[in-house]
RNA sequence: UGGGUUAUGGUGUAAUGGUAACACAACAGAUUUUGAUUCUGUCUUUCUAGGUUCGAAUCCUAGUAACCCAACCA
């Protein structure tokens, strides 16, 4: 029980602190923008903030940084506390930085009255030019030395609504040459007659990510505010307005965000995914999103399980996915119920199998034994997958094809007598001989056959939809290619099966129950399903060993 | 001569001056009424060059590379 997992470099600085006595206990957030859903990337950042509140007996707060009321809505404040939960995690506090909008105005105020922050007139444009750039200076603004007086009057003007977007700004007194662009008196409140989704018409100016961030992280006594790498220019800034307001100290760290294979993770580029139609909406099953994740029928503790396995450090990374699949068949591969489904039928006819007989086998529902037995009607005439049958074998074929013998799930074992073809030379139906002395659970015959294929009775079989998802984009890091990210999505990411035939007990499945389909990889049902059409998503395939052998040659 | 951050197998993450390890991926084999699972094995690693030391991934010096920073976004 003692062995002893390392700890991750916040981790050391955590216990570090604790042990010095620099705090009696932790406190972290969560702080999204609710402009957007939550993909996988977020979701390390929340097994992280939270995880450590757990760890270390501290405490998480939700906070939604919600300073920009123009691209911000209630719709995502929803869809985010859902996921969040999804995952499995519960907040101390459920917090807005726009609670904080008036403590915010005062230390504005704060500010202009020790001569640390004036209101600048000049546009965007010029501002820009006076910034100048990482090799050269910025050079002070004309504005920059407005008298207390004159600052207090224009930004309580400012407040209340007496000028345009964009016409004046408050800006921190800094220094222009800093080398740290950043604190090149970087702008602290803007002027946005806009509807926000809280406080609707109050407010007509908004503190910027800079202003609001760190001051909510200290209103509230965050110990450790974690973000990512990006943000390691603000820490100094973040720290100039805490020493400067003279508030709790907290503070900064930050870490590497998740990159995967074959996906984006922008927010921006996701939106641009959903509006531009690439994919249905945000809970697209191929989506990054953790709404896609869920809808794919991935589960909260196999996403856990990965963020926990991917580490939390400071250097680039660009993870596999196939390790988050890996995580999520690991835990499939003991959970999910097995049953039978052919994808892409073609019938199987036993013909010393009796006409009007049929039986009902029994089929264990998964390896662990508790999960109990089902069973499964049989008859003469079958649907098996298509690709189950070679009219002229390949090498270590051991499937179906003339004159070979196949077990059939939990059936019997059949020997290929003939099939015949249409007039493309397309296989119409398979012919057999069952022989009945191999019947599943009481085999005498002595015959063992190296293949088993999986296979639903044609009387008995349901009908369903099956959307099989592939990777989003082709190239492993879409982010890198040249040119628009866009031309690089997977033209074959859905395949939609209009008509599968699925075993009858299937019939009963709920949203929330995972299946394994024999040899075909774990689904689960969709949320388009209806009484009439049954869907079904592919969650992940099942390794496939044969598939691999065959690109081989 | 802007500033900042980071460099360990194909991908991640450990090793905190003392045998470079773990997972995924890949490859080979065994078992298998899922070509799944399970099991066994193989492959490949300290950015470069100097230095300190009995001993360096770790400390020092000098390079090199990658990423971030010039939104009234967060």
């Amino acid at each position: 029980m003692s062995e002893e997992k390392s700890l991750n470099f916040i981790e050391e600085i955590i216990e570090a602190d604790l042990k010095s006595g620099k705090y009696q206990s932790i406190l972290t957030r969560f702080p999204p923008e609710p402009n957007g859903y939550l993909h996988i990337g977020h979701a390390k950042s929340i097994c992280l903030n939270f995880g450590l509140g757990i760890k270390y007996s501290g405490k998480t707060n939700l906070r939604f940084d919600d300073t920009n009321p123009v691209t911000e809505e209630t719709e995502y404040v929803e869809s985010i506390k859902d996921d969040i939960r999804w995952l499995g995690f519960s907040w101390a506090n459920e917090f807005y930085a726009s609670d904080y909008f008036d403590q915010l105005y005062a230390f504005a105020i704060t500010l202009i009255k020790k001569d640390l922050a004036y209101v600048d007139d000049i546009s965007a444009e010029e501002m820009a030019i006076l910034k100048g750039s990482p090799t050269q200076p910025g050079k002070d603004s004309p504005y920059r030395n407005r008298s207390i007086e004159e600052n207090l009057l224009l930004f309580t003007a400012m407040k209340e609504g007496k000028y345009k977007d964009g016409e004046k700004v408050l800006r921190a007194k800094i220094d222009m040459a800093h080398t740290n662009m950043l604190m090149r008196d970087p702008i602290i409140y803007r002027i946005k007659h806009a509807h926000h989704h809280r406080t609707g018409d109050t407010w007509c100016i908004y503190p910027m990510y800079d202003f609001a961030h760190g001051q909510s992280d200290s209103i509230e006594n965050i110990t450790h505010s974690i973000c990512t790498l990006e943000f390691i220019p603000h820490r100094e800034l973040y720290e100039w307005c805490i020493e400067n307001l003279n508030i709790f100290p907290s503070h900064q760290y930050e870490f590497a965000r998740l990159n995967m294979t074959h996906t984006v993770m922008s927010k921006r580029k996701l939106l641009q995914l959903v509006t531009e139609g690439y994919v249905t909406g945000w809970d697209d099953p191929r989506m990054p999103t953790l709404s896609g994740f869920r809808r794919k029928g991935y589960t909260p503790e196999s996403i856990r399980t990965f963020c926990d396995k991917i580490g939390v450090a400071k250097r680039e990374n660009l993870i596999d996915i196939s390790l988050l699949e890996f995580c999520l068949r690991e835990e499939l591969n003991k959970t999910s119920l097995r049953a039978m489904a052919v994808l892409d039928p073609v019938q199987l006819i036993i013909t010393n199998y009796e006409d009007a007989r049929t039986e009902e086998l029994v089929s264990e529902n998964g390896p662990d034994e508790a999960m109990g037995t089902r069973t499964v009607p049989f008859s003469k005439t079958l649907w098996v997958e298509r690709e189950d049958f070679m009219e002229e074998p390949a090498k270590k074929w051991f499937r179906l094809a003339p004159g070979t013998m196949v077990r059939l799930k939990s059936a019997y074992i059949v020997k290929c007598e003939g099939f015949t073809k249409d007039d493309n030379g397309k296989v119409t139906a398979i012919h057999c001989t069952y022989i009945p002395e191999s019947k599943s659970g009481g085999d005498t015959s002595g015959i063992s056959v190296k293949g088993t294929i999986h296979w639903v009775s044609a009387a008995h079989a349901v009908t369903a939809e099956v959307r099989l998802y592939d990777r989003l984009f082709k190239a492993e890091n879409p982010a890198a290619e040249e040119g628009d990210f866009k031309d690089n999505i997977n033209p074959d990411s859905l395949q939609v099966i209009n008509n599968a035939f699925i075993e009858p007990s299937l019939a009963t499945a709920t949203l929330d129950s995972r299946f394994q389909f024999l040899r075909k990889g774990y689904f689960c049902l969709d949320k388009d399903s209806t009484k009439e059409k049954l869907v079904f998503n592919r969650t992940v395939t099942l390794k496939d060993a044969w598939g691999k052998e065959v690109k081989k040659h």
